[in-house]
DNA sequence: AAAGAGATTAGAACAAATCTAAACTGTTGA
DNA sequence: TCAACAGTTTAGATTTGTTCTAATCTCTTT
């Protein structure tokens, strides 16, 4: 038995299978831009431009349903800051974030070192599933 | 000089005015629904049935236009909290919202009892204009 | 009461996201 | 190996929330 043998040979190919999603030829090639290189956050039209630039061919609607398989399989999250679209985050780490409304950007910061205590207790018949901290920016006057 | 001469007669009237915004009868009629009456959220579409239903005559680009009047004269805080709409809040004291995921249901806690700490500083070039915090909730299993 | 700035309107236009149903492709099992 | 089928992708239509347009109307001022 080679060494290779235990590394597999596409961990992305790998890693879509484990999250039950059949490793086709667009998933593939979107799960490497996202996951490929360190964290980031996309929305669907920004990852269709880029894509087209890599010249993967693949819809915006397969760009869509991507997204929201990924976000339900746990490989992205969701974050809502501007009405009118959404941003998915391939950072999985308990981490909150910036906002800055003149330019739209998103940026993350950890949430190590960061405390929100006093969280009333969630209404009857629910449970809190997560406490989101946005930081809006504005230009520095 | 009467008692009654400093209280004015139509106090929304006023409050119109002072925002720098003509009082006209839809204006008039859209203030009296959000704010006589208690702290409330609404969308758009909503504000406009709730209008229709009191036969109010009001057309929904009046609708948006006068919540961003509002908005922008500090009279309604916008909430995004999910994609694809805008929330309205009369509410502009300092608090947070509870968002329930399943029922689209948006409420308030006071802001009071709630601490966010370890706030990282505002990048270079920006400075923080809002902290806000949202509770997602679940269903409660 | 007339005039003009500002407000309202219906409907068109726009943008993000989802849906449809037809064509295609990974996977399974013989 | 390959046929068959479930699952996937696609272009384009559709839906939904919001803004825009340009014509009409109405507050305010004189």
């Amino acid at each position: 038995m080679g060494v290779m043998k235990d590394r597999p040979f596409t961990p992305m190919l790998e890693r879509l299978r484990e999250a039950g999603l059949r490793p086709t030829r667009q998933r593939l090639a979107l799960a490497r831009l996202l996951f490929e290189g360190g964290n980031r956050h996309v929305t669907a039209e920004q990852l269709h431009a880029e894509a087209r630039r890599d010249e993967i061919p693949v819809s915006l609607a397969t760009i869509y349903n991507t997204l929201n398989q990924f976000r339900k399989a746990g490989l992205l999250r969701e974050v809502v800051v501007d009405s009118g679209r959404s941003w998915f985050d391939t950072n999985l780490e308990d981490h909150h974030h910036f906002f800055h409304e003149a330019t739209g950007a998103l940026t993350d910061f950890e949430a190590e070192g960061l405390a929100v205590e006093g969280v009333p207790r969630a209404p009857a018949g629910t449970e809190i599933a997560r406490v989101e901290v946005i930081v809006r920016l504005r230009e520095a006057g």
